[in-house]
RNA sequence: GGCCCGAUGGCGGAGUGGUGACGUAACGGACUGCAAAUCCGUGCACCCGGGUUCGAUUCCCGGUCGGGCCUCCA
């Protein structure tokens, strides 16, 4: 199966030809750990975690490593370090963890690396070196820039114009720099910050550069995808291209580009941090929608379009969600099918997640019209769809609690007594209580309520 | 100002040069003591104006509206 993705870099679906189809490399940029996560930051954790999965169903789970950065250096965290009085690292150990446990709880399966940009500095400054060798990058004033004029094709992601970006640059430049648009690679710590010692002089690396160097140091100079959202196409990920190009004589840093769109909240504003607006990924867990819910949520819109994000959307997906654990039922049994057809075909097509969800909907109907055997290889098959898209175990099933013996014997009491009144009021009580009293023709079941 | 993207039914949201997904909500019905679940049915959706075409929601041009990036940002 021949997966296509949409590359930002031309703009167009184009077939996934790995460097080695043995190790299919992909890289996301990953958070700065100052602040809990938010919905609109689980977009592109998700959306890249389906693509993983895909990525190992069809090449093999041994064939592809997916790294995900911690940014753990950056000035907004030794701010938050100074204002509570702690070192960065306790700010940045509290937030990573607040972030994977997160991100957990939507389905999303740590990456097989994660570099921290502290660990990292070597590979950094070293690969900083090479750019100052080789003519791309100047130090001043305990700075060291990228010399964007060196870049020829500097722009070709995010297709802005060079002389443009010269001419429009609308902070005062900086004294150290030759032009406006050259970036930090290296710049100074005062004694209070954290630093690291380099040929500059005692320091801190510049944002660009971890990813392009944490990319050369653990998958390699040319990596097939490279994803993030799309606020980052430009500057951030222009420069990554740029300054690796730059740094290996050419080589592309990634095959296929891939950017994510935003979520949107009232208004159509996109949710962000500098807007105050934000929803975070643990809020909406507090407030009782489950980790699946969001994840459906977040998948019922394809990738790069902007998704309204809305509490009826949070609805709709559960509605949905139940569904599915109604039809799949899975006990944990069904395992061993090969995803649909139709799911798999929709993700290999740039990651069609809402034709896939269509297919798992249909999926989902042609369980309930089908019986014994037939029924059975319809909910493994949706079962392995499900996983695929990084759901569980799709189940309505909860453990029986310490009251539910006693109160199912009362309403089977109740109903053959003809005692409806009573009937429901155990009902309700349960219900409330979270679990569903249900009739079936085999007599009185239960599930979630 | 420059660059980029979008506009589909009550809502969310795919897709397609011709028979108009899917979900969810609503309503009617079957089933049910009543529910839930399930099933059946109902509702004249493709921003506006040109163009191309036998035919456009789908392609092209223009417009309007909305959003994003250009500064930290998924």
């Amino acid at each position: 199966m021949t997966i296509r993705l949409h590359n930002t870099l031309s703009r167009a679906k184009e077939p996934l030809v790995p460097g080695d189809p043995r190790r299919v490399t992909m890289y996301v940029c990953g958070p700065t750990v100052y602040d809990r996560a938010h919905i609109g930051n689980a977009r592109p954790a998700v959306v890249f975690d389906v693509l993983r999965r895909l990525l190992g169903h069809v090449y093999g789970e041994g064939h592809v490593v997916y790294a995900r950065n911690i940014t753990d250096i950056d000035d907004k965290i030794i701010t938050r370090a100074i204002a509570e009085g702690v070192p960065i690292e306790t700010i940045t150990q509290r937030f990573e963890s607040f972030y994977l446990a997160d991100m957990g709880a939507l389905g999303v399966r740590p990456p097989d690396l994660a570099p921290h940009a502290t660990t990292s500095i070597p590979a950094m400054v070293g690969m900083i070196e090479g750019l100052v060798a080789k003519g791309h990058a100047y130090a001043a004033q305990g700075h060291v820039l990228f010399e964007v004029a060196t870049a020829p094709d500097y722009g070709q992601l995010s297709r802005r114009p060079m002389d443009e970006m010269v001419a429009v640059a609308r902070v005062e430049m900086a004294p150290y720099k030759r032009a406006p648009a050259d970036f930090v690679l290296w710049k100074p710590s005062t004694d209070d910050q954290p630093g690291w010692d380099s040929p500059w002089g005692r320091g801190r690396p510049g944002w660009h550069i971890e990813c392009s160097a944490m990319i050369a140091e653990a998958l390699g100079e040319t990596i097939d995808i490279h994803g993030g959202g799309l606020d980052l196409q430009f500057p951030h990920h222009e420069n990554e291209l740029a300054q690796s190009a730059c740094a290996h004589g050419g080589a592309a840093l990634a095959r296929i580009w891939m950017h994510n769109g935003f979520l949107n909240i009232a208004g159509d504003t996109k949710m962000s941090k500098s807007l105050g607006n934000v929803v975070t990924v643990g809020a909406l867990l507090e407030a009782g929608w489950s980790g699946e819910v969001l994840r459906l949520a977040l998948l019922s819109a394809h990738y790069r379009q902007p998704l309204e994000w809305t509490e009826r959307l949070l609805g709709e997906a559960r509605a949905r969600l139940d569904r599915w654990c109604e039809a799949a039922d899975d006990d944990g049994s069904l395992d061993g099918a090969d995803p649909d057809a139709r799911v798999r075909a929709a993700l290999a097509d740039d990651l069609n997640t809402p034709a896939a969800l269509e297919a798992m909907s249909a999926l989902a109907s042609a369980i309930f019209a089908a019986e014994g055997t037939e029924r059975l290889a319809l909910r493994r098959q949706f079962a392995a769809s499900g996983r695929l898209l990084g759901f569980g175990r799709l189940s309505l099933q909860v453990p029986a609690p310490a009251w539910l013996e006693k109160a199912l014997a009362d309403y089977a009491a109740a109903r053959s007594a003809r005692d409806f009144a009573r009937a429901d009021a155990i009902r309700a009580e349960a219900e409330a209580n979270g679990i569903k009293l249900v009739v079936t023709k085999d007599g009185t079941s239960w599930r979630r309520a």
